[in-house]
DNA sequence: ACCTGAACACCGTTCAAGT
DNA sequence: ACCTGAACACCGTTCAAGT
């Protein structure tokens, strides 16, 4: 039997893109096409045009690939930023405030992160000045969470309670949504993700926390 | 440059069982040896000293053979003590379940359980084998959560919903729960943990998710 | 029924060779 | 620097053939 490689009907590339372009190209219009499109070497050279080898020249690994489609995808899912701008939703203005939470800024890996912080935090026993530094950055990160909330909740968006306590639990909520995306999970994980943020901002909104 | 095979060394199987049962053994054998042991067709074979067509008679797909595992491992991890005891007030079950899940049974340490989990999931480029086997833990976890959902929902603890989005949801929050606990956090870590379980479970039970 | 081992169609990665 | 395509060492699965 005859394998399904019949050369029909592959979306092409736009013209004018430079190789490394159409890769990026091809690998988000797979990811477009929904669970079980494998991003396979083979696969994503041959809809860029391209050959494996020079795929795997711009991307020495699968990884490598998938952390660059990441910024892609999430400036899909992403809204703007305007935290101040009471003309659109507070749920809105939490949510992306959170998404950004979880997706470092400027297109860095995600993977990246999480292996420095690994290195720098679990793996050789933390000194005293690495324990302070982490705590301090994660202070500073509740302290903004804490000012968005207090910003929504100046405009009755959120009921009076323990910001403090909420804001760590949004935290909380991020990191574990930030593993989840570090992990081995599939391309839903993206979804699942973006889903858990959205089920805990719901719940700070509806001041159940 | 030589391959790895060396026939080096090998644990061998226990005389006197049967050819499935070596296949297990060797299977939950391979998953207790930590990162880089990949539950691969040959791999299973070889250590259980049969031929790959024969464990695909005892178990027709990876997939098959996984799920047979899943309960052998989740067992250890997540012993299903007093779910169904309706004495305990739904709260307190759910909670106990979700604290099981955060800390590692029988005293293991949490940050070796890190250090693994990086190791084999993060750190190396996992394999395709390596993959499958995570995502399949993760779902037999999540199965179980919905259980006790289902269970505590059959008593009407838990208002109708969508039992495997508050699966998903209560599995992020205990992940986030536990990079918490691994991370350079004071001594408040443990208290912050335990009650972003609280609020997890809270906004379950009050149907909030 | 149980088991073997070769074969098939993949996979990610490496690499000598071209431009 | 960029790109090609073959080759390598895997992977899960299938299957004719044996017992």
């Amino acid at each position: 039997m005859p394998t399904h490689r019949t050369g029909a009907a592959h979306p092409e590339p736009p013209a004018g893109l430079r190789s490394r372009d159409r890769i990026l190209w091809a690998a988000a219009s797979m990811l477009g096409e929904g669970p079980g499109a494998a991003l396979s070497v083979r696969a994503v050279a041959e809809r860029a045009r391209v050959s494996p080898g020079s795929l795997r020249h711009h991307f020495p690994t699968q990884r490598a690939l998938m952390d660059a489609m990441l910024p892609i995808v999430s400036e899909l899912v992403l809204p703007r930023d305007g935290i101040d701008d009471a003309s659109t939703p507070p749920r809105e203005r939490l949510l992306a405030v959170l998404r950004r939470l979880l997706l470092p800024e400027g297109g860095a890996s995600l993977r990246e992160a999480w292996l420095t912080a690994h290195e720098r935090y679990i793996a050789t026993e933390p000194s005293q000045a690495i324990r302070a530094e982490y705590r301090a950055l994660q202070r500073e990160l509740r302290r903004r969470l804490e000012e968005v909330l207090a910003t929504l909740r100046a405009e009755g968006a959120v009921p009076p309670g323990d910001d403090e306590r909420r804001a760590r639990f949004l935290m909380t909520v991020v990191n574990g949504a930030s593993v989840e995306l570090v992990m081995p999970n599939g391309d839903e994980a993206m979804r699942d993700a973006l889903d858990a943020l959205d089920v805990a901002a719901d719940a700070v909104l509806d001041g159940r926390v």
